[in-house]
DNA sequence: TTAGGGTTAG
C-alpha cells in the first residue's frame, strides 16, 4: 500500500513528459494497479500528451470506472472532445455505470463541441442517473448551457439547485458574460457578495468579464484588494482585458509591466488588449518582443496575432504571420488554419485564402463559412454559391453559414439565387430564419431597387425586425435616394440603435444629396443633442512593410506637400475624364470651392495618392477604410483606376471594392 | 471532479 502511495506522489511530481515516461517505464507494467494507471493517465493529460494517456488506457482493459472517468476527462477540454462522448457511450455499452464524477467532463465536452442536441441528451442522462442536484454536475450544466448561448437554461438550473457554492454563482455570472448580459452578470456577483459568499479568483475573473465601464472597473479593484487577490496573476491578466475594454489601455499596460514574471497568458492578454484598443501595430510589436525573449506562443497567442494583422489589412504582414504559424508546432489546427483563411480574405487576397482552404486536411462548419464569406465580401457570388453546394454535400449548414451565403448573393447581385437559398433554409435544412437572414433579404431587394417590396417584406416578418433589418433598408434608400422610406427606417433606427453614429450620418447624407440641407443639419443636431459622437474616419495603407494612417485633411505625413500637389493634379485629370465632385458629401454651409477642397482631402484620396507616389508603376494599391467608403471617394477612385491604369483594392467596414479600369466590383451598390 | 485570466465565422 505504501509503495502505491509513494508511486502516485512521484507521478504527480513529474513536470516534464520525459520524466513521466521514464517513471512509467520503471513501473512494472504487468501489475499496473488501476489507481496507478489512473494517476498516470491524469498526469499524461495534464502534461498535454493525450496520446500517451489514451495508449495507456487502451492497454489496461479495465472496467474500473475511475479509469474511464479520467480518460473522458482527458479528452473533454481538447480539440478531440468528441472522444469523450464516444468513450462515454462505450462505457455504458460495457455495463459500467456513470458516476457523479463522469458528468462534469461529459458536459464540458458537449460545451466544447458547441452541440446543443448532444448537450441536451447528456442532460437527460444526468436526470436518468439521478445526479441533477449534485452541485458539481449542476455547475457543469450551467456552464455548458452558458457556452451554448442559452443562459435562461443556465438560470433554470441555477434556480433549482438545492445548494450552491461559490462556483455555482461564478458559473452563472460566467454564463451571463458569455451572452453579453454584462449588467445582469455583475449584479449577480454583487448579490453573491451580499449573501456572504467569499469570492475566489474564479468568481473575480468571471465578474471582470462583465465589466465595460471605467467606474465599475475601479469599484471592482477594491473588492480584489479586500480579498487579497490583487497579486494573483490570473486576476491581473483579466484586469488587463477589463481595462482595455473600458478604453484605458494605459491602465492595462501598467498592469502588464507591473507583473515581474509574466506568463504566456499575460503576454497574450496584453496583445489582445492592444487589438481591442485598435492598436494593432503595438500588438504586433509586443508579439515580436515576446518572441525575442524566447517565449513560445500557443494557439491563442497566434489567434490574437492574426486578429491584430487582419485589422491592418496588409498582405505582407499576412504572409509574415502565416509564416510564423507554419513554423510553429501547430499543424492541421482547424481554428488557426481557418483564421489564416480569414486573414488572407481580409488582406484582400482570395487566391491565397482559397489555397489555404484547399490544403486543409479537415474542415468544419466554420472553415466552410469563412471561405464562403470571403467570396461574398469580394463580390464573388457565384464562387460562394458553388462552394456552398460542395459544403452541403459534406456538412449541414447552420444559421451562420446561411447568413454568409445570403450576404454573398446580395453582395454579388444574385437576386433569384438569394431567394432560393432563403426558401431552402427552412424547407430543406430546418434552419429557421433569424433577423440577420431577413436583413440580407432586405438588402437583396433594396439592391434591385424594390424598396416598397422590401418594406412590405419587413412588415410581414414573423419576428420583430431589429436594427440590422432597418439598417439594410436605410442603406438601400441611400443608393436609390428614396426619402420617404428612409425616414421610416430611420425612425425605427433612432429608437433601436440610438447610439450608432452611422445611422444619423446616413440619413443626413440622404437628405443632403436630395438638396434638403436643413433636414440634413437637423439630423446632425439631433445626433449631437443625444451625445452620439461621430466615429473619426481614417484610411490606412502599407508601403514597404510600414503602415501609414490618414485622416481627413491630414498633414502629419512627411510627404504632405507632395501628396496635396499630386492630388490637385490627379483631380484635374479625372475631372477631364468625366468625374464630377459630389459636394453633397460635405455638409457644412461653406463656399462651393472650400467644399471641393474638403472633399479632396478625404482620407481615402490622400492614402491613394500616397500609394501612387510610393509604389511601383502598374502595381496594385491596397487601402483600408475603417468606415463605409464615402460615395464621392468611391466614384473618384473608379476614375483614378482608369486614368492611372492601376488596380485599387479597398476594404471598407462592409466589404471589398476592387477598382479596375473605371469600374468597381461592387457594381456601385454597397 | 465543477466555474475561472488570453479563444477562429456575420
Amino acid at each position: 500500500m505504501g509503495m502505491k502511495a509513494n508511486c502516485i506522489a512521484l507521478i504527480k511530481q513529474c513536470v516534464t513528459l520525459e520524466a513521466l515516461k521514464s517513471l512509467h517505464a520503471s513501473i512494472l507494467k504487468s501489475h499496473l494497479h488501476p489507481h496507478l494507471c489512473t494517476s498516470l493517465i491524469a498526469q499524461y493529460a495534464s502534461l498535454g500528451s493525450i496520446s500517451h494517456a489514451y495508449a495507456l488506457f487502451s492497454t489496461s482493459h479495465s472496467s474500473n470506472v475511475f479509469l474511464w472517468n479520467h480518460i473522458i476527462r482527458a479528452f473533454s477540454n481538447t480539440p478531440h472532445s468528441r472522444n469523450s462522448l464516444r468513450l462515454y457511450s462505450r462505457m455504458l455499452q460495457l455495463g459500467i455505470q456513470a458516476t457523479n464524477f463522469t458528468f462534469p467532463f461529459l458536459l464540458k465536452a458537449c460545451g466544447c463541441l458547441a452541440d446543443f442536441e448532444l448537450g441536451a441528451r447528456a442532460h437527460a442522462h444526468v436526470v436518468v442517473f439521478g445526479y441533477e442536484s449534485d452541485v458539481f454536475v449542476a455547475n457543469s450544466l450551467m456552464a455548458m448551457y452558458g457556452r451554448f448561448g442559452c443562459f435562461d437554461f443556465s438560470r433554470q438550473v441555477f434556480e433549482r439547485m438545492p445548494e450552491r457554492n461559490v462556483v455555482s454563482w461564478s458559473s452563472m455570472v460566467g454564463a451571463y458574460a458569455h451572452n453579453g448580459r454584462y449588467e445582469e452578470g455583475l449584479l449577480l456577483f454583487w448579490r453573491m457578495l451580499n449573501e456572504g459568499i467569499a469570492p475566489n479568483r474564479g468568481s473575480i475573473v468571471n465578474a471582470m468579464a462583465c465589466i465595460h465601464r471605467e467606474h465599475e472597473a475601479d469599484d471592482f479593484c477594491r473588492v480584489v484588494i479586500d480579498n487579497g487577490l490583487d497579486s494573483d496573476q490570473s486576476v491581473q491578466n483579466a484586469a488587463m482585458g477589463m481595462y482595455a475594454r473600458c478604453g484605458r489601455i494605459d491602465v492595462a499596460r501598467r498592469f502588464f509591466y507591473g507583473i515581474l514574471d509574466k506568463d504566456l497568458v499575460a503576454w497574450t492578454s496584453m496583445i489582445e488588449a492592444y487589438v481591442q484598443a485598435d492598436l494593432p501595430i503595438n500588438a504586433l510589436e509586443l508579439f515580436k518582443q515576446m518572441k525575442l525573449l524566447g517565449i513560445v506562443p500557443d494557439s491563442v497567442t497566434l489567434l490574437s496575432l492574426i486578429h491584430a494583422v487582419s485589422n491592418l489589412a496588409s498582405f505582407q504582414l499576412a504572409r509574415f504571420v502565416h509564416g510564423v504559424i507554419t513554423r510553429s508546432f501547430f499543424k492541421n489546427h482547424i481554428a488557426l488554419d481557418t483564421a489564416v483563411i480569414d486573414l488572407y480574405v481580409k488582406c484582400g487576397n482570395l487566391e491565397y485564402a482559397r489555397k489555404c482552404f484547399d490544403r486543409m486536411s479537415a474542415r468544419n462548419l466554420i472553415s466552410w463559412s469563412t471561405m464562403i464569406s470571403g467570396y461574398g465580401m469580394h463580390g464573388h457570388g457565384r464562387e460562394a454559391l458553388c462552394l456552398f453546394d460542395q459544403m452541403k454535400a459534406s456538412i449541414k449548414p447552420d444559421h451562420i453559414a446561411f447568413v454568409m451565403v445570403l450576404s454573398a448573393c446580395s453582395h454579388g447581385g444574385l437576386i433569384a439565387e438569394g431567394w432560393e437559398c432563403f426558401k431552402a433554409m427552412n424547407r430543406d435544412f430546418g434552419v429557421t430564419p433569424r433577423t440577420e437572414h431577413y436583413a440580407c433579404m432586405v438588402d437583396l431587394l433594396g439592391r434591385a431597387g424594390r424598396l416598397s417590396e422590401a418594406q412590405a417584406f419587413i412588415e410581414r416578418m414573423p419576428i420583430t425586425p431589429d436594427a440590422g433589418v432597418w439598417g439594410a433598408l436605410l442603406g438601400a434608400c441611400r443608393i436609390h435616394s428614396n426619402l420617404e422610406t428612409a425616414e421610416t427606417a430611420a425612425r425605427h433606427l433612432f429608437n433601436l440603435d440610438a447610439e450608432n453614429p452611422g445611422r444619423y450620418i446616413l440619413l443626413s447624407n440622404i437628405y443632403a444629396s436630395s438638396g434638403k440641407r436643413k433636414e440634413a443639419d437637423d439630423i446632425r443636431a439631433l445626433m449631437k443633442s443625444r451625445g452620439v459622437r461621430k466615429t473619426v474616419g481614417h484610411t490606412i495603407i502599407e508601403i514597404k512593410n510600414k503602415v501609414y494612417t490618414f485622416v481627413a485633411g491630414d498633414t502629419s505625413n512627411p510627404q504632405t506637400d507632395l501628396i496635396y500637389s499630386e492630388l490637385r493634379k490627379l483631380m484635374d485629370r479625372i475631372q477631364e475624364a468625366g468625374y464630377v465632385p459630389d459636394l453633397s458629401f460635405v455638409l457644412h454651409d461653406t463656399e462651393e470651392e472650400t467644399k471641393e477642397k474638403m472633399l479632396y482631402a478625404h482620407s481615402e484620396k490622400l492614402a491613394i495618392v500616397f500609394g501612387l507616389l510610393n509604389s511601383a508603376p502598374e502595381s496594385e494599391i491596397r487601402i483600408r477604410k475603417n468606415l463605409r467608403v464615402c460615395g464621392d471617394c468611391h466614384n473618384a477612385t473608379k476614375f483614378i483606376s482608369e486614368v492611372t491604369k492601376r488596380e485599387i483594392i479597398m476594404r471598407d467596414a462592409h466589404r471589398f471594392h476592387h477598382f479596375k479600369a473605371g469600374s468597381c466590383s461592387c457594381g456601385d451598390y454597397w
